[in-house]
DNA sequence: TTCAAAATGTGCTCTTTTTTACCTTTATTA
DNA sequence: TAATAAAGGTAAAAAAGAGCACATTTTGAA
């Protein structure tokens, strides 16, 4: 038996995980010798410009993708989630990392070395053909996202936000309860494109007409519909 | 000797061209039994929402990928350009078209059956790893690009665009000569996630800033590190 | 070549979004 | 636990962008 994080049996692979389903054998080979490690709110997983040595795997909490410009406003890219794997792109690519990652909360991560996933990329033909499918459906989320930043106003981008945020917030929750968006209202203002006090307004807003409700920091988003058909119109 | 379009050693793949270097067998199988088709300016190649069937090679010509929303207000997502497949997203990911293409200008398209192109993915590993890795290199671009939609404004955006297209319509020229971008006012300005009125007026400022003049609707980019400059502040 | 349709161009108004300048509350840690 | 930093919140002015109405030019089909 392998050393490592391994037996992942006990892992939770969600929808739109790149290991979902993958045979055993290529598992442990890609997990074979890894460990895990803590990594407190906000703390820094990779910076953009650095050269990728392996990717990361969430073992569980929440990662932003990021990028920041010359007069540092932040832009989030991208929320990861338990099970999902972050830093492939840039190894397949060949290239520099093109965006920085830090965790949104604490978080259990996974450091997979670069010889462990190429070497599964090159005995099995399973985990390169499920990157081509999930790089191929993100790129139609990509498509998507793009047309919602450049056509649509500050108000329905949050609105689309808070739903998709809504989903990876459920995971954490046991059904029938509440589920709570713990996300800071800065960080919510880079994932929407605006500042804060944008989404401060907006969130007033949204709480007048019914929408949502806070406690503190927490969004608790009460009447879905309403938020979907801002977004539809 | 197989029927079909082939021999393709007359074609130019140009950089970023998944077919690049790509085996002669393989080439042949792919191409093997296709014909080329004359589109026509504004002739839609595929529709969002219909189910793949093979993809698309620009053989020669420019062709639009773009979404429609509900206000019938267009976004173009990217512009590919000869030597592109276009169309492989969609079968790779097995889900219908996340958005339409439609030629910029007379182009020629060759369609390549869904079969031929899982026969060459099947049989061969170098088509694979050259999707992974275009597939993710266009991720870094397409991530630079939300945070330019999210974060900066039109004359900045715009900016980036006419720099882009400069290197896309540069390939139409011969060394030396003036590159004409050749783009309707309407067409920019869904590139730019803008309206037409906002085209026409940075248009004008770039014209008196001597960073560019017009000849019709044709835009000649007169001082490239004046427009750079806009984007990098 | 003519003529209608489509595309380009301009000025003005109104709306949305950002900026600025504060105050208040919640976390953190010495 | 007090001090201090960080995050949350509000209002008003300034700037950017969208929408509208209309004139002009170009294009392309009869």
């Amino acid at each position: 038996m392998l050393k490592g994080v391994f037996p992942i049996d006990k892992w939770d692979f969600k929808s739109g995980s790149v290991l979902n389903d993958l045979p055993e054998e290529e598992l442990e080979m890609l997990f074979a010798h890894t460990t895990e490690h803590l990594y407190s709110k906000g703390q820094v997983i990779f910076r953009e410009g650095a050269y990728p040595t392996g990717i990361f795997f969430i073992k569980e909490g929440k990662v932003k993708k990021y990028k920041v410009d010359k007069e540092g406003r932040e832009q989030i890219v991208y929320v990861a989630n338990t099970g999902e794997l972050i830093g492939f792109h840039a190894l397949l690519a060949e290239e520099r990392y093109p965006d920085s990652s830090a965790v949104l909360e604490n978080s259990k991560i996974v450091f997979i070395p670069k010889d462990n996933f190429m070497d599964v990329l090159n005995t099995s033909k399973v985990l390169a053909r499920r990157l081509l499918k999930t790089l191929s459906h993100e790129f139609a989320v990509f498509a998507n996202s793009l047309a919602l930043f450049a056509q649509r106003s500050v108000r329905e981008r949050f609105a689309m936000q808070l739903v998709l945020l809504r989903e990876k917030y459920k995971q954490n929750f046991v059904p029938g309860m509440d589920v709570e968006i713990n996300m800071s209202r800065e960080d919510l203002a880079s994932l929407v494109g605006t500042v804060r006090e944008n989404i401060l307004r907006i969130l007033k807003d949204f709480k007048e007409e019914g929408i949502l409700e806070t406690k503190g920091r927490k969004i608790i988003i009460k009447d879905i519909k309403k938020l979907l058909s801002i977004v539809n119109q």
